[in-house]
DNA sequence: CATGTTTTCGACCAACAGGCGAAAACCTCG
DNA sequence: CGAGGTTTTCGCCTGTTGGTCGAAAACATG
């Protein structure tokens, strides 16, 4: 292990925020562990970099295990914990994701595995709280001005169900006529033409949406000092 | 090495696309390798990530040997790159960073290093055309949402020259007028009272502006489906 | 068919970005 | 010292976007 660590060779990690949105609250996926160090506490899921694959791949790779992948509908890189305090020697150092389960997918999770609201974490082992809170941060920020939700919501939806998402994944009120005009102004939303039952108290049927593309698209609006002209 | 690759551990390289407002385009610091592989070609600086540092310690540490540290005014992270095949054996996956200079600097470099215009790159070393693609590909969408600016403009600064160094990063003209307006309102361009001495051929004097912090913030505008009320 | 519930849509307002041209403030040259 | 040239600055106009509110539409129940 000495010559090891003089040669600069160090353990890398995949990780994985998992998030997917609760009625009214994000919550995030973790496994407890059964060993030490941090036994009992709860992870991010994950595991070590394999000599195949890159990055990413691996983080799909693990994440199969726990969860089905067909339901996680986006993954993407948030950063690299590195501290050499972040953890007992020896040193690992972990490459962080967040991926996004659409909230009408329900995997089926190993026993040890559960869903955690977000406000409301168990004990976290290691920097995997801090983890957490990077993935929401990153979800909060993308919402704006991408068409993430996609990633969020089922196949088709309403409006108000796609408001319930944002507002929970946003963490304050969402305002159904806005959000019905961005989106669709930006071209992420497209009518169906199709309408949901109304609900058990009677109301107006819902119109049901589909996103246009269910993968990760910049939509212009955060582009201000545009180029002239065009 | 066999045993190493068993235990999966591996060898943990920082890189930084180190860039620089030329009068009309941008820059990359690069240094042209001696030793193989790839002698010859232009690689970006960096380095191994030692043992008791963070991937951003050491990216600055690394920097520090070719650049003089206080003239990089913003290090931020990019991604991590970690194909299995993006060099020769043995593997190694690096963490890249961008790294911002003003234009009035004019940092001391070793003889095997130069600056090189992004859009005439020589022959790169491994990945490093790519990578610099992504530093630069981040430093053009922060510049609209972000006080980015500050780490590509001098202390103090006209807005003829802001509008140069922002048409340099970008590619593609930008209205001064609306420059001014769009910093002033955010917030991060503030008037030093003074003014430059006209060119060689006349005109009106120039104010001079400097920004109001020197630390990256993001500025609200792109924050749209804000929270209600506030 | 009156009442309650939920969704949808139109209208209004404020903030913002982009563009244009006039005015301001300097130069040099005759 | 005034005319003409150059560069910067400022005001105004326009189109777009986001936030809000309230009315209207479309259902259920009794």
């Amino acid at each position: 292990m000495a010559r090891v660590e003089a040669e600069g060779l160090i353990a890398h990690d995949v990780l994985a925020v998992v998030l997917r949105m609760a009625p009214s609250s994000p919550e995030v996926l973790l496994w407890q562990r059964a060993r030490e160090p941090h036994s009992g506490r709860w992870a991010l899921p994950g595991g070590r970099l394999g000599a195949t694959e890159d990055v990413e791949a691996s983080v799909r790779r693990h994440l199969a295990e726990k969860v089905d992948l067909g339901e996680v509908a986006h993954v993407e890189q948030l950063s690299v914990f590195s501290d050499p305090h972040r953890g007992p020697a020896p040193r690992r150092v972990a490459t962080a994701f967040l991926g996004l389960v659409p909230s009408d997918a329900d995997p089926a999770v190993p026993d040890d595995t559960a869903w955690h609201p977000v406000d409301a974490l168990p004990e976290t082992a290691f920097d995997h709280g801090e983890i957490t809170a990077d993935g929401l941060e990153r979800l909060r920020a993308k919402l704006s001005y991408t068409n993430i939700g996609f990633a969020l919501a089922p196949e088709v939806f309403s409006i108000s169900e796609l408001r319930r998402l944002y507002a929970a994944a946003l963490g304050h009120r969402v305002s159904a006529t806005n959000l019905q005009r961005v989106l669709t102004r930006r071209g992420v939303l497209v009518p169906t033409g199709t309408t949901a039952a109304p609900g058990p108290s009677g109301g107006r049927p819902a119109a049901l949406f589909r996103f246009s593309e269910r993968r990760l698209r910049v939509t212009d609006p955060f582009a201000t000092l545009r180029p002239p002209d065009c």
